[in-house]
DNA sequence: TTCGTAAATATTGTCGACAATCTTAGTGAG
DNA sequence: CTCACTAAGATTGTCGACAATATTTACGAA
C-alpha cells in the first residue's frame, strides 16, 4: 500500500551528524508548535537544559536561532518567552499568506512537474479518506491542510518563498492550530477547494490557480475572524 | 535645518543594556551588508572573536541568530559562511518583494496617517536633491531607495510584513547592492515612480498604489535580469 | 497593613578549557 | 609523479564556573 514513503534521510547509520544545539532546537520547535510550551511562557534555561540533558551553551544557541525565526522573543538579562500572537497578528499572517501563497500557486502552475502534480492528487485522495474517518479527521484539520500548502509552495520552485513560508509563518500557524482549535472547521469545503486548486495547476492555468488559492486562504482568514469575534464580543454579553 | 532627526534611542546614558551577542550580531550584519565580509566567505570563529574582542560564546550565539535570518549558512562541524545568492535567487527575491510590497503598498494606502504621508513626501524631496548632486547620488542609489520602501512597509501597519521584509529580505538586497553595483541605474526614473506611488497613497487609491509598486519592483527586477544576462551571456563571446 | 528598601536568591551573560571533528601536511607505496 | 593513508594542526562543539543583572523575599518604618 505505502509505495510512496517520504524519503527523509538516506544516512540512518551515522551517530547523528547534527549538532546538539540543532537537535534541541528542533525539539523545542516541536514542543512550541504542539503547545507543550504555550505562547507567552517563559523559557527557563536551567529548566530546559535539565529537561533535554544538555548544558546551557547549546541550549542558548538553539534559543538564539529560534529568536531569528521569531518563534521566541528575548529581552536582555531577563530571558526568552514563546511569542504570543494577538488576534490581530494572526490575521496579519493570513493576509501575508494570501499574497505569498497566491504567488506560490501561480508559480506552481508553471513549474510543477507532472509527477509532482500526480503525487499531489494522491495526497488529496488520502485526505479525502481521512475526513470520512473519525480519527483521521483531526489529522487533516491539523497537519494535513498545511501538508498540502507546503507542497504547493515547494512546487513553485522558489526557494525564498519556501524559506519565508516554511520557516517563519507555518510554525506560527501550526502553533495556533494546536492551541486554539482554530483549524478549518469546514474540512469538506476546504478539501473541495484544494481539488479546484490542483485542477487549475494541472491545467497550467496560473491566473486561476492564484485566484483560487487567494480565495481559499481568504476564506480561512474570515473563518478565523468570525470565530474571534464570537469569542471576544460576548464578554459583556455572556450566555443569552 | 535638520528638524527631522531619526529618533533611534532615548536612553543614551545606560552602559549599553544590550548583550554582547546582540551588539556583535548587529556589527556582523553591517559588515556583511557592506561587503566587508563578502558572500561565500567562511566565518572563522577564532578570527572574529579576536576582531571584536569577545569570546567565542556570544559570537556563536550571534552567528546562530544570523543563521535564523538566513544571512549565513552553517554546516555542522565545518563552520558558517555568508550566504551567496545565485543570480536566480536574487531574481526570486525580487519576485517575492513584488508580491509582498505590492500588498504593503495597498495596505499603506489604507493605513498610513496623513502625517506619515507628509513625511514621506519630504523624504522624496530630499532624494530629489540628492540625485542632482554628485555625492548624494550614491546615497540614493544605495540606501535611499530602500529607505523609501521601508517606510511604505511600515506604513502598511502590518507587523508580520515588516518582519519578513525588514529582517529577512532587505538585508540580502542591500548586501547585493553594495556588492554588485546592482542598484537602480535609473535613479531619476525610479524617483519618478516613487512620486507616483506616494500620490496614489495620498489619494487613498489602494488598487493603484499596489499596481504601481508592483510595476516599480518588476522594472527593477527586469533591470537586474538584463544586467545579469549581459554579464553571463558573453562568456563564450568575450570581446568581438 | 502597606509601602519602600535591602539582602538573598535565581537567572542570564561571558569566559576559558577540553573533547570531537574536520582540514591540511607529510610520508610512503605503487 | 600520483594517489592513498597517516599524523599533525586547526576549528567547531560542549561543558562547567564565574560575573553581571534581574527577581524574590525579608524586614522595618509610616
Amino acid at each position: 500500500m505505502k509505495e510512496q514513503i517520504e524519503q527523509r534521510k538516506v544516512v540512518p547509520l551515522e551517530p547523528e551528524t547534527r549538532t546538539l544545539a540543532d537537535r534541541v532546537c528542533q525539539q523545542i520547535v516541536t514542543a512550541i508548535v504542539k503547545g507543550e510550551i504555550p505562547p507567552g511562557q517563559k523559557i527557563s534555561e536551567p529548566e530546559l537544559a535539565r529537561t533535554y540533558g544538555i548544558s546551557r551553551g547549546p541550549l542558548r544557541e538553539a534559543i538564539r536561532r529560534l529568536e531569528g525565526w521569531r518563534l521566541v522573543e528575548r529581552k536582555a538579562h531577563v530571558g526568552a518567552r514563546v511569542v504570543q500572537l494577538s488576534a490581530h497578528e494572526l490575521i496579519e499572517i493570513y493576509r501575508v499568506r494570501e499574497a505569498l501563497e497566491g504567488m506560490a500557486c501561480r508559480q506552481a502552475a508553471q513549474n510543477m512537474t507532472d509527477d509532482e502534480i500526480e503525487s499531489l492528487k494522491r495526497l488529496l485522495d488520502e485526505h479525502e479518506m481521512s475526513v470520512d474517518q473519525r480519527e483521521g479527521r483531526s489529522y487533516f484539520q491539523k497537519e494535513g491542510d498545511l501538508d498540502f500548502h507546503y507542497r504547493i509552495v515547494r512546487g513553485s520552485k522558489n526557494s525564498k518563498l519556501l524559506e519565508l513560508l516554511g520557516d517563519d509563518l507555518y510554525h506560527l500557524v501550526r502553533m495556533y492550530r494546536y492551541q486554539f482549535s482554530v483549524s478549518s472547521s469546514r474540512p469538506k469545503r476546504a478539501l473541495k477547494e484544494h481539488r479546484q486548486i490542483v485542477d487549475a495547476i494541472e491545467a497550467r492555468d496560473a491566473e486561476l490557480a492564484e485566484m483560487l488559492m487567494r480565495r481559499h486562504i481568504s476564506a480561512a482568514r474570515r473563518n478565523i475572524e468570525s470565530k474571534l469575534d464570537a469569542d471576544t464580543k460576548p464578554e459583556g454579553d455572556k450566555h443569552g
